[in-house]
Parts: structure tokens; C-alpha cells; sequence
DNA sequence: AATGAATGAGAATTCATTCAT
DNA sequence: TATGAATGAATTCTCATTCAT
């Protein structure tokens, strides 16, 4: 691929989160194409369906944010890790409608399938490594932490709670999430 | 008005309901006029835009849910009646897109505010009865439990959990809301 | 219907065989709209897909190219109406575009099917009489006449044949159908 | 014109009669393009206008086809070399849409004229050379069977006429074109 | 000369909203 | 008041053609 076409790739899928993180997945991709300066025909030689587009959305955030767990795995305690996570990705969600696409089975038309596994494996390793330190009540599975975790980002992102309110709801599902003592 | 009048708007809002109940706020609203069996000029002149049809439904579905938190209140045991309460909204959601309407800043296209209101009055009345009887630890305030509703309702729409999924995931957020022992 | 949407209807569809007879199924629904003298959603209120609007125009003319062939078995002599009706359609094409969709398993979008069943019947009726009044040779079935017939209409549409010339070729193609001396 | 630009010019046509002849002229040029394994400016570059490129494989085929007829002419009997060459042509056409461009004065979006001409000439030299040997009717000029010709490759192309009927119905042609006895 | 990315004018279709009947 | 036809802007996607690399 030549540069140019690699630069005008990479403006465009900028583009296209900003203005699906605002909009949702209803924004037309005419919006995406003025945004990112080019012409429509452009966005369209480089994703030839608007499902594309937001599909090559969802793989950059996604691998984004499974770098960002393994690099927590790596460097964290174990114990703090995991709600560390959980409480990024839930900042996250606040600002960008798009990881929702990688939680809920819905939004962004784009079939997860892949896309939730991934992030879901991340997740896990951390589920059950602050498990194995205590930090985690170990009866609970990784389908009723994601499902919790995709409700918070949902949460998150159309209650627009303030980072007050957020840290205050986390407590609460993160004490739910504790042994009982 | 008229009494054809006002048997058709009741007619137009149970039609929208069913409708943006099953396919969200994006189904069309002819498809709301020929459920309700009027012409699509017979809903303007009901709504004058499809912003006013939503507001509408969001009215009387809140109303209600209102009243199903009273009666709960009256004949049920304070200490249980909140969990109840908090769980029949959930599994409403799950099903009824609308729901999340009265919760959501965004779905379905109307400012809450009044909306969320009324709602947050009745969790909040049920709350603090559960708190009262020692249900639910005294530290959480409304907001918190309103972000976590919400969030649940979103998570069990979005997300398709199953039966045994919304019991699991919501079993772990009534734990952080129990007092520690 | 209205009186007025009926009346639109017959303007589109006066319209849209005046402009695919010119320029073939690929000319652009606005265009017949325009021509119609409506908006665009006009045309697609009444014919929701391009092909519907297509098919439409392929029964009106099938009708009256059957009613045609009728006509003139009830009061032509059986020993010409065979050929006149061919050369009537053959005249016909040149001009109408749209005939050849009758004719062709191809061309005007449509599945033919039905539409050439109808009018192979016709010519098949006319055929058997001429064959049966001797002026057509007893061994040449219904296929071969139908390939024959839709060739010459395809010739005479795409080839711009002037009035002599069609003279002349169908000369040569109804002394091939007639029995040898 | 450099070695390798009269190599892709020749890959170019010839990538550009499959892809017409399978699909039409509708057919897009990017795919002309990487059937031939060469850019899109290279096609434009060698042929400035779509309507170019289609106007140089009629060229060539032209070309190829008049071969055919005197190479027919020089070496079968004048009797039966008209014939063959007629219903050489139609099978072609029938597998070869391109060959209609030279034929008709639409299809393929090219101004016959000149193409037709020298078709028309090989055509005519073989007809002359059957009429001498009295295998073809004196009183039918070369306009009737161009006519003629045309409409029976139209016929075979787009009527999709398989092996039987194209024998059964270019016999009734031929039966036509022959002296009456 | 070749490449292939960018352009932008359509094309079909949908839908909220208006307005004549 | 009700009807439902008409409107026309918006949307996704295609393709001939141009132009920077």
C-alpha cells in the first residue's frame, strides 16, 4: 500500500471513531468521509460496506485493549489488576460508544463472535488470577462478569455518569464481586 | 376531542409501544400507523413529530411502572420488595426496549429528565424502606442504584442474557448492595 | 385509490415506457420520474423496486400485444394473420424497446416466464391456424418460430431497420416458414 | 511504443473480450483491469475512454472474423461456405457478445459504420459466390441477410438457444434464403 | 510508462413530514 | 378529523475518469 493510501487508511478510521464514538452506528459514512478530508468514494475503496469500516473499528480498539490487559497482567498485583481493568474499560465506554460494539451482541452491526472473545479471554485471565489471590469470590464465571462489565459500559456511556457517580457504582458491583468475608 | 379521536391515540400509543418496544427507536413510523390501523397523517396529527410519539409511550409506560413499585411497596416486604422491584425492571428491559427509555439519557430520542424523576422517586422510596429494614447497607445513595438499574437493564437488553444469566449476574450486584456482614 | 394517486400511477407508468423504450432498462428511475412530472418517492410508493415498476410496464404491453393477436385471429384470414401479427410485432420492437422483454429471456430485469408463456400461447394459436390453412409449413414448431420472432425483433430494435429493409427480411423469413412448393 | 506497452496493450484486449463478452458491456473496467493483470491507468493510458477499448477489441475481432470468411471462401465449395459461415457466425455470437457489436448499431456503445463494412464485405463476397452456384436465392441482397444475420446472433445470445434450436431454426432461415424450387 | 489511490457524480431506496382530498 | 398520496433530503454503494507517486 502506498503511503499516501496508508495515511488517508489511518485518517479515515480516526474519523470514523470519532464520529461513531459520538454518534453511533447510525452516522452516515458521507460524515465520516468529510471528517477524515476525503471523498466519499475513498472511504469506500478502503471498506466497501460501512459494516467494514466499523468491523475495522472494533479489531484496532479491540487489540488496543487487550494490549492494555496483558500489560495490567504483567506489571499489576493480581488482586488490583482485574478491577483495575474493569474500571479502565468502563472509562472507556464513557467516551467511546465503539467498545460497546465489543461487549454487547448488539450495536455497531457488527457481529462479535471474535471480536468478545478475544476481550473476553483478557478478562478472564485477570478474573482468575485475582481469584487465585483472593480478591474474587471464586464462584463467580466470566459470563456474569462480562455480562456485568458490558451492562457497566453501557451504563457508563448512555447514563453519562460523572466520574463520581462512576467510582461509587463500581464500588458497589466490586464489593459484589468480593469473598464475603 | 373528539371520542373516535381519542380512541385512536389510544390506539396509536399501544401500536408504537409494541413497535419501538421490538425494534427500537428506528422502526418507521408508518409501520406504527398501519399496526394501529389509522392513516400515517391520523399519528401527526396525534404526534406532531416522532420525538412527541416517543415522549408519549415513555408518559404512560413510566406511569406505569410507577404504579407496579407502589403496589409492591404496599403489600410487600420492605426488605425484599426493592430486589423484587429492581429485578422486574430488568427482566421488563430485556423484552421492552422502551424501557430503558425512562432510564437512559439517550434511547428513544427524548430528554429523561421528568421522565427519570418520577421513576427514581419510586426505586428511591423502595430503597430506602430496604434500608430501613437492614436490606440494603445504608451508604449507597440513590444515584448509585439508579446508574446500576440502568446499567442493568442495558446490559440484559443489549446483551440477550437468558434467565439464568440475568439470576447469576444479578445475584452478584444484589450482593454489593447488602450490607457486609 | 384516489383519484389522483391513479392518476399519477398511469402517468408513471405512460412515462416509464416512454423512457425504457428509448434507452432500455438501464435508464435511471429519477428520470422517469421527472418525466412523470413527480417527485421520486412518488414512483417508488407505486412501484417499490425498480423491477416492480419494470414488471408493471412488461403486463400492460403483454396485454396489449395479446389482445392484438387476438383481435386479429377472430377477424383475419388464418392464412395471413400468422404473418401480419409478425410483422406487427417485429414493427413494434423497432420502436418499443420494451417488447423485447417479452420476447427475451433477457433484457428489462424481468423474469420472463409467465410474461412469454402468455405470448407464445397467442403466436402458438396463430401459428396452428395458419399451419392448418396450409400456409405455413406443418413441420416448424412454436420454439423455432418464437426464437425466429424474438431474433427479428432484437434486428430490427438494435439494427435500425427502416421500413424497406423490414420489408424485405421478413420476405425472406416467412418464404423459409412457408411450405415448399 | 516500448516492448512492454505493446504487451500490455495486447493482454489489456484480450482480458477485455472475456470480461465483455461473459458480461456485457456493463461490465466495469477495473475488472478488465486485473484480469489483465494491470492497473486501471494502464487501461486508461492505452485507451483513453471506455468507449475506446470497446471500439478495439470490434477492431480486432473484426479482424479475426473476416479472416474466417475468406479463409472459408478459399478453400470450401461457394455452395455451402455462405451457410457455414452464417451459422459460424451465430454460434459465435451466441458465446461471443462482442461479436454483436459488429453487427448491430448498439451493443457495446460503438458507432458500427466502418466495423460493419468490411464485415459486410466478406459476408457479401460469399453470398455473391452462392448465388453464382445457385445455393442462394438471386433476388436477396446482402442488406436482407445482414439483417437476417444480425437478428439471428441477437437471437442466440440473448436467447440463450441451445445447440437443437439453433440448428432447427437457422434451417428456416436458410430454407428462405434458398432459390424456390 | 505504470501504478493504484482519489475523486465525485449518479443510482436505488427509505422515511419523516406535509397537504390535497 | 381522517386519509393516504406526495415530497424530497439523506443514505449506501458503484464506476468512469483523473492525478500524484
Amino acid at each position: 500500500m502506498r503511503a499516501d493510501a496508508r495515511r488517508n487508511r489511518a485518517r479515515i478510521l480516526a474519523a470514523a471513531e470519532e464520529v461513531f464514538a459520538e454518534k453511533g452506528e447510525g452516522a452516515s459514512t458521507e460524515e465520516v468521509a468529510s471528517r477524515a478530508g476525503v471523498a466519499i468514494g475513498t472511504v469506500f475503496r478502503h471498506f466497501p460496506t460501512k459494516r467494514d469500516l466499523l468491523a475495522a473499528i472494533m479489531k484496532e480498539l479491540r487489540a488496543r485493549l487487550v494490549g492494555e490487559a496483558a500489560a495490567l497482567a504483567a506489571r499489576a498485583d493480581p488482586a488490583t489488576a482485574f478491577f483495575d481493568y474493569f474500571a479502565f474499560l468502563v472509562e472507556r465506554a464513557a467516551r467511546v460508544r465503539t467498545v460497546l460494539g465489543l461487549l454487547a451482541a448488539e450495536g455497531m452491526g457488527v457481529e462479535p463472535g471474535d471480536q468478545i472473545r478475544a476481550l473476553q479471554q483478557a478478562v478472564g485471565e485477570l478474573l482468575a488470577a485475582a481469584q487465585r489471590a483472593g480478591a474474587v469470590r471464586p464462584d463467580v464465571g466470566i459470563d456474569e462478569v462480562m455480562a456485568i462489565l458490558t451492562a457497566a459500559c453501557q451504563g457508563a456511556l448512555h447514563g453519562a455518569w460523572d466520574d463520581d457517580l462512576r467510582r461509587r457504582t463500581l464500588a458497589v458491583v466490586f464489593d459484589g464481586l468480593r469473598p464475603r468475608p
